[in-house]
DNA sequence: TCTGGGGTCCTATTTCCT
DNA sequence: TCTGAGGAAATAGGACCC
């Protein structure tokens, strides 16, 4: 028996800008991008303002200046984040029983059953506000689905609750990207076939849909155009990979320099899962060529990875048997299979032989 | 306009095992 | 010993998201 879900979605508004801003309130009401300023960054956050004047996340940074040259430059400060992330999540925590976090600025609630689903979530937003000085956007639903395009549906400081008939509404004549998980490839493997808009995809059978975007795919899609989506909220998901990459300011020919960066990012990923406890038995490259078509070769071991040497020479070996034939663009390295190592006193025991 | 870094998931193909 | 069906796991590539 499906019980009918309550789920909201709750998003910080130009959340890397915003912390930005308070450490710097001189900034406050100027277009302001966060992002490196190297020759091939891209922006990561741009406050409205920057916005206003068609500055954009994911947009190469040389397109954002010359769109918007005022624009204040702000480097990146993970650390900084990780902190105003850490006191956002503790308030919904605080307040919602079954969270879901997806970013550090991002999460999921189920709020099935509460009495007052919303006054719970107005509350929510009050204290974050109160407690961070950061805005936020909510979205209620009776899914995943409808409550993610509620909350970004209004944003900044939006508060919009529909169920699934009122999203049809709103949304029906809209492309099919704007639903999460129609990116680009997709809304265009869809135009080819005259389809544009959410009711043109609504029209078509479960089964034509398979046939076009295979057995998963397919019925998927049928479900998503009806904003249909059982997801459940899941609160704690362990991670299935991880990974070190970089992209150079200058693309690199030489094998030796090639192979230095791959040790360095070997060494960085290696420390991370360390500091963590876990660890891999999946080893992965990724190599970025000068012309952007990327490559990447995995191996799995018999046993998880031990130290950083094993998995930079496992990176390094299957960069020589690939062997680049352009400059490298960028490379990286990737665990995957990850485990917990088993806790204290286990691995200072060795397992010997009599 | 010229494309970061860190992830997840899906698909197709290959390989290995029974 | 050869052959083959079918499934699981590994591999490569790509779409997508923040």
């Amino acid at each position: 028996m499906e019980v009918e879900r309550c789920i909201g979605h709750l998003d910080c508004d130009a959340f890397f800008a915003a912390v930005e801003l308070l450490r710097r309130p001189e900034l406050r009401g100027k277009p302001v991008i966060v992002a490196h300023d190297g020759p091939r960054s891209v922006v990561t956050t741009a406050t409205y303002e920057a916005r206003e004047h068609g500055v954009g996340s994911a947009m190469p940074l040389s397109v954002a200046r010359r769109r918007c040259p005022d624009a204040i430059l702000v480097p990146p400060d993970h650390d900084a984040y990780r902190e105003a992330s850490e006191a956002v999540m503790a308030v919904v925590r605080d307040e919602v029983d079954t969270v879901q976090q997806l970013s550090l600025d991002e999460a999921y609630v189920d709020l099935s059953g509460l009495v007052a689903p919303r006054a719970a979530m107005r509350r929510v937003v009050r204290r974050i506000h109160r407690e961070t000085s950061l805005h936020v956007s909510v979205g209620i639903g009776p899914n995943k689905l409808v409550a993610k395009l509620a909350s970004d549906a209004e944003k900044p400081k939006g508060f919009v609750v529909l169920d699934r008939r009122q999203a049809w509404r709103r949304w029906a004549d809209a492309s099919p990207g704007l639903l999460p998980g129609i990116g680009p490839r997709t809304t265009e493997l869809l135009a080819e076939r005259q389809i544009s808009t959410i009711r043109a995809l609504a029209r078509i059978s479960e089964h034509q849909l398979s046939e076009w975007f295979g057995p998963r795919s397919g019925p998927w899609l049928w479900r998503r155009c009806r904003f249909d989506d059982h997801d459940p909220v899941v609160p704690v998901r362990e991670p299935v990979s991880e990974s070190r990459e970089t992209t150079f300011s200058q693309d690199i020919d030489d094998p030796e320099d090639q192979e230095h960066a791959l040790r360095r990012l070997a060494a960085k990923l290696f420390d991370a899962l360390e500091q963590q406890g876990r660890r891999g038995r999946t080893v992965g490259i990724k190599v970025r060529l000068a012309d952007f078509s990327t490559v990447s070769r995995s191996r799995t071991l018999t046993t998880p990875v031990e130290d950083a040497e094993l998995l930079a020479e496992t990176a390094v070996a299957m960069l020589r048997e690939y062997g680049p034939q352009q400059p490298v663009r960028l490379l990286g390295v990737r665990m995957a299979s990850l485990e917990l190592v088993d806790g204290p006193g286990v691995q200072l025991t060795l397992p010997w032989s009599p």
